[in-house]
DNA sequence: TTGTAAGCGTTATCAG
DNA sequence: CTGATAACGCTTACAA
């Protein structure tokens, strides 16, 4: 069936270890020779193996990547651009979908170790100390992706300011009944941050905080949804709501449309995140962009960088929000 | 740095070969000398080297997925399919975006076979012979999701009959001024059979086919946006459109919406694909439904039966579309 | 029931 | 510049 580096050197009337040089053209070989041997390739349709290989080298040149569900809007792209840059380093990527479960996510992380992966972007649960230890007691390269933790390198934007750009710029519209459907106020990473942006925004404009427009969300179309109609028959209604994902204030805009409101001249809705959707439904979604595909980018350049023992500066990366101005505000 | 089989054999006091058949509990070894060595491991914290035994046993547990972009509205829902039933049958999945790119296409296809996968999932572009041969060269299982080719293994729908499904659902209405943006005619995955699929309806209840009604977009939000568009210039109008994917029906939705008509009273629009996306906009979408990730899992599931040599019966499937009936139409 | 040893297909060291 | 050969870490006859 499939053959061997060995039928090559047959073939090529050399030994394996010339055909190993000419391969990995690390050594110089006499022309005459790499040409035999070229041909011998050729001939045979020889490919190498690189599970051989890896066992000899120590490195797979396969990364793993773990999230909670490359379903969710969130994810594609920052899987995309990791699968680039990792393509272009020559690395190939396993994909391990945990639903945030803190069993399967175990059990995918030392698969992974396993199979030797030489690093692991993580863009899971938050971390804990627990996973922390697991992580460095194996000997592989970690990158954590819109998560945080100690010494751990990681691609982050700033949640606080971003929540509170997003609050401020419905507050230069006039406004000033701003309700927040949020994420989890137990999710340090998103739900808090962006909380707290909120509130800043609006405590720096002399807004008074009002219990009754904070509702707490699971970023997920639905709550946002009921999140909008719960506000919308409040006795005071507010005139604009700040939700923190995108599909969340999705479910805000039909919300506010079937109980008649035009947005955005009656209610203002804005989003954040920024996926692909937004731009697509009507009215289009004013949103805070996070540059999802690029996190992927700078992410998997870091750790390839780290992989290559390339001295890297800067390991905490924050990179840039923007403010993408649409129909809905 | 990582310890190997030997360390654990020597703290056990056995040897190699003993460590190893206690993993693998194929054979039976004597109950205490399986506790030395289950101590040893726990002891050790030692974890098998996947790439040796690969190398050993000449399989990988890995499989390929060979998809033009995971950002795409299409594919992260099979891609989840494959996932979850190839973590059941204790496979990992390597992503591979093509961006229906031959030339990456082939690269990757490479570097799948070198790194020995089990199996590869295609979804990319249509199968040429060449890259049949290819495939067929090397001894690796394929399996198709929603292309097909000859004597290969394929998930599929009826494209056809799906498309005359939403047609027929228009025509039952009382419209019969039914436009069409269809995929490219080139696409005989799709563009082909469901342009075939609304000519056949439109016979059969005896509209005659208007050549301005047919307009050929690439799936994509802007293509049925600016199809729309023309679309509505006509003089004569058409009161209904199907668009060959729900991106592109969305397009429509916006168009329409933009130049006044409402939906459905004025214009009803019908997608294809029920991404998520198409319960979340408003007015919500009326399309056709793939399975998508029940195709991933019924995908994944025949090829890990033949990779484990069952005796598969059925190895071209058609999976079952379905018609959701939302707002739009 | 367990140990010895021969590979699996590469790379890398060491001679030549 | 090239050939032997010893690993890499595991599994699996074959013996014991």
């Amino acid at each position: 069936m499939s053959l061997s580096i060995k039928d090559v050197a047959k073939l090529a009337g050399v030994s394996v270890a010339t055909v190993s040089r000419v391969m990995n053209k690390k050594v110089f070989v006499k022309e005459e020779t790499t040409k035999k041997v070229l041909d011998a390739i050729e001939k045979t349709g020889y490919k190498p193996n690189a599970i051989a290989r890896s066992l000899k080298v120590k490195n797979t040149k396969s990364i793993g990547i773990i999230i909670p569900d490359i379903s969710s809007h969130f994810f594609p792209d920052v899987v995309r651009g990791i699968e680039d840059i990792a393509n272009e380093y020559s690395y190939n990527i396993i994909l391990c979908n945990t639903d945030l479960n803190r069993e399967k996510e175990k059990e995918y992380f030392d698969v992974l170790v396993e199979k030797q992966v030489d690093g692991i972007v993580y863009m899971s649960n938050t971390i804990t100390d627990e996973i922390a230890d697991k992580m460095a007691s194996v000997g592989i390269e970690i990158l954590l992706i819109s998560t945080d933790y100690k010494e751990l390198s990681s691609i982050t934007i700033d949640n606080v300011k971003a929540a509170e750009d997003a609050v401020k710029y419905i507050i230069s519209k006039g406004v000033r009944d701003i309700a927040l459907i949020g994420g989890e106020m137990t999710d340090p990473n998103a739900g808090l941050p962006r909380f707290n942006g909120y509130v800043k925004a609006l405590s720096e404009a002399g807004i008074s905080i009002n219990k009754d427009y904070i509702l707490e969300g699971n970023y997920k179309y639905e709550s946002g949804y009921e999140g909008a109609k719960k506000l919308l028959s409040l006795k005071q209604r507010p005139r604009a709501i700040f939700a923190a994902s995108d599909e969340m204030a999705i479910g805000v805009i039909r919300a506010g449309l079937e109980s008649g409101y035009r947005i955005p001249d009656e209610l203002m809705v804005v989003g954040f995140d920024d996926i692909d959707m937004s731009r697509m439904v009507y009215p289009s979604l004013t949103t805070i962009s996070q540059p999802l595909y690029e996190m992927g980018c700078e992410g998997m350049k870091l750790l390839a960088k780290k992989l290559h023992g390339e001295k890297v500066e800067q390991f905490k990366i924050v990179l840039e929000h923007k403010l993408i101005i649409r129909e809905s505000c």
